[in-house]
DNA sequence: TGGTGATATAAACATCGTTCAGATTGATGA
DNA sequence: TCATCAATCTGAACGATGTTTATATCACCA
């Protein structure tokens, strides 16, 4: 409920109060709620005023996915190291999928590329740190060196890894839980119990 | 190019023409480029037309996905079988990221939960007759009884298998492999070296 | 104090999905 | 055979969307 009223004509700073609004409608309503009319107008401006700050509603989303990618990497680079590799490996795919169960929204927003501008070079960078210990718990657990982050390379192994946490996060997103694996609770329950076996069936000790 | 030019006021079979314009433009500019509009335009046939033939956009979508899963299935189904467990579990991974990266745009529509209908129960069997020879793969790799298809349930095992190829495939077809793994050829030279190897780092003999 | 660039408005435009009254036609039954 | 009816299609309309344009307002600085 941004809606912040204005006494003078200019907003002051309108950019960020986009940017805030349009994460609360993405978080609240999914992307495909999302409507920059609606983020203009709940910033409380006229449908036009968004274009003197951002290149159109791609820029305006970009900028968000941005911060998305922040928010998982400062979830991930935060997770406890055990010292066992397998175990942490699953603790970053586990954190992974949690990511995108907790905010489907912003996670989807980051998996379309339709939406967002994936040449803005702050996009790339946001994204490849955000997996710097996921790939630091992958080459642990498949022994291998981590590659030069400035390369903005993967290795297969990681790519392995990396394509199981994100095809079951996109399989939660999706809902797919509740349809195929008999959860009550599509996503409390499943992450907690059924998750974890199946990072285990992928990851063994 | 279905423009069909017709003789009399009725149409004849638009609902079938309605589902192979639609397709026609979903391989040619994706999900993201289709409108009903275009569809019905492409069929020879006012706006309205199509309300009398599908509950909407959603409907005709839906139509299309279901034809997509069985054109899945039709391709992992007759895949052959070496004998030899990670082999074929290999092979029904490459086989569905193949699929993926051949028809980005469709596969791309079956995982829109907002565009289609899952609800519908012909969608969700097509679904799962789409993954019947994966699931077989998958049982026999990691060693259990594959569970009564009628029950429409996967097992963990299986849910690992499938995410990490329904990861990758979601990958390749956000263009990752460009950004992430330096090969020139997005598509064809990923698929033919990289990504054996990283099934192989999966599911090893 | 004046003026200039940045920022906002309001109105317009094309396009979208959908609805609806009316036109057209194929099929049914007497 | 022919009248009737339900199905099908048109064409115009509606509200909503992203974007552009001319115009209005204001902050800041010379």
């Amino acid at each position: 409920m941004s809606t912040a009223t204005r006494s003078s004509y200019h907003h002051g700073d309108l950019k960020a109060a986009l940017i805030e609004a349009s994460e609360e409608i993405i978080r609240a309503e999914g992307v495909e709620g999302f409507t920059l009319r609606k983020a203009a107008k709940s910033a409380g401006v006229s449908p036009g005023a968004p274009s003197h700050h951002f290149s159109g509603t791609k820029g305006l989303l970009t900028a968000i996915a941005i911060r998305t990618f922040e928010k998982l990497g400062a979830e991930l680079n935060t997770l406890p190291s055990s010292g066992i590799p397998a175990q942490d490996l699953r603790t970053q795919g586990l954190g992974y999928v949690k990511f995108a169960a907790l905010h489907p929204g912003l996670f989807r927003l980051i998996c379309r590329v339709d939406l967002i501008d994936f040449k803005d070079p702050n996009l790339m960078q946001a994204a490849f740190e955000a997996m710097a210990s996921y790939e630091h718990a992958a080459a642990a657990y498949f022994g291998y060196e981590p590659p030069d982050p400035q390369k903005r390379i993967f290795r297969p192994y990681m790519a392995s890894a990396m394509a199981t946490a994100h095809g079951l996060a996109h399989m939660v997103i999706e809902g797919r839980p509740a349809l195929l694996f008999e959860t009550p609770d599509p996503i409390g329950t499943f992450i907690e119990t059924a998750l974890p076996s199946i990072l285990l069936a992928t990851w063994p000790d």
